[in-house]
DNA sequence: GACATATAATTAGGCGCCATACTATATGTC
DNA sequence: GACATATAGTATGGCGCCTAATTATATGTC
């Protein structure tokens, strides 16, 4: 059986119908994202029973083991998401008991996120349990297969728009076979 | 250079700091996330000027060359999202001229949804560029490399929560090299 | 010291997606 | 023909993400 998803069967059906080519490659396409997809959606689903979304755990993880917190500002760099992002977020966690916000004391623009102690638990032992599920997707290849999948990866990644913008910088191109 | 996001940049510091064993196979995995991510993010790119996202699109392309359109519901069974999902998608394209709704004569419950000329332009324009495009994404690669990706692709989706579910159903596993 | 400018966080509003609840209509059964 | 049940579409409200605008505070310069 295919793995893809219900839209790009839809969308290869017809173009297959149309009798365009390259219909190959576009299956290909499809099949990493829907790969990307499953993973995406078995992440959500381990997290929404603590009532956290991937966006959420990622603030706790970055959190988790500083006393000292981090502003708003710094999380929202760290997570390459915008400010406004991550006011929501801290919204969703603050209410749900897992941090809080306090204020600075030198700049009062600013604020200090610390993670409660339910905020510091739930960071350890979910990260934890994270990492050895994310290992464990990709623990079946042989590193010569992660190699090569690292390969061809970063080769499609290439013809990307963000690929393409690095390209310009460095000359780096994955190895051929 | 890397070409991972920044949330899993931090993910992956934060875990190499920690002496977690896989960080190999973790990076692995956010490489595809990223590769996925860019693509996704280019196809939103693209569509954009045409006040497109990618699920009106495909509600444009479903309905293209079908002059007696399809009602709300077959288009959420075909496009695999909701119904609910439907109505707002249609809100947008209505709004912006790409169809119209019509009811239907014999069953009152229901609706017909048809293109407007726009929207038949628009559809049969975008579908082959996009295609085009899609195919170009993948076409650097040979056809030994596409079957290993699709291979490999395969099998990391056997570990995911969809490709669990099949995997009870049929014994198909991916090639091994 | 006043004022332009930069910065921190938030608000407001939009999009796409979802689950759930609701309304209108159809249909099968007695 | 009445009534339970199913179905079609929508409304509501939530989430995560965005951009743009707003408010408060800090800072550099004249």
């Amino acid at each position: 059986m295919t793995f893809l998803e219900q839209k790009h069967l839809a969308l290869l059906d017809e173009t297959q119908r149309r009798g365009q080519t390259g219909t190959g490659n576009i299956r290909l396409c499809f099949e990493l994202l829907a790969l990307a997809s499953a993973i995406d959606r078995d992440c959500a689903a381990r997290l929404a029973p603590h009532r956290l979304s991937e966006g959420k755990f990622l603030l706790l993880f970055l959190l988790q083991g500083r006393p000292d917190g981090l502003s708003p500002h710094e999380l929202a760099e760290r997570a390459g998401v915008t400010r406004a992002t991550i006011t929501g977020l801290l919204d969703g966690l603050e209410r749900d008991g897992f941090l809080a916000r306090h204020a600075d004391l030198t700049d009062r623009r600013k604020l200090t996120v610390r993670l409660s102690a339910k905020g510091e638990t739930a960071g350890r032992s979910l990260f934890q349990e994270h990492a050895e599920w994310i290992s464990s997707l990709l623990g079946d290849l042989s590193a010569d297969e992660q190699n090569l999948l690292s390969g061809l990866l970063r080769r499609v990644w290439q013809k990307t728009g963000a690929g393409a913008k690095e390209n310009n910088a460095s000359g780096d191109t994955g190895a051929r076979i």
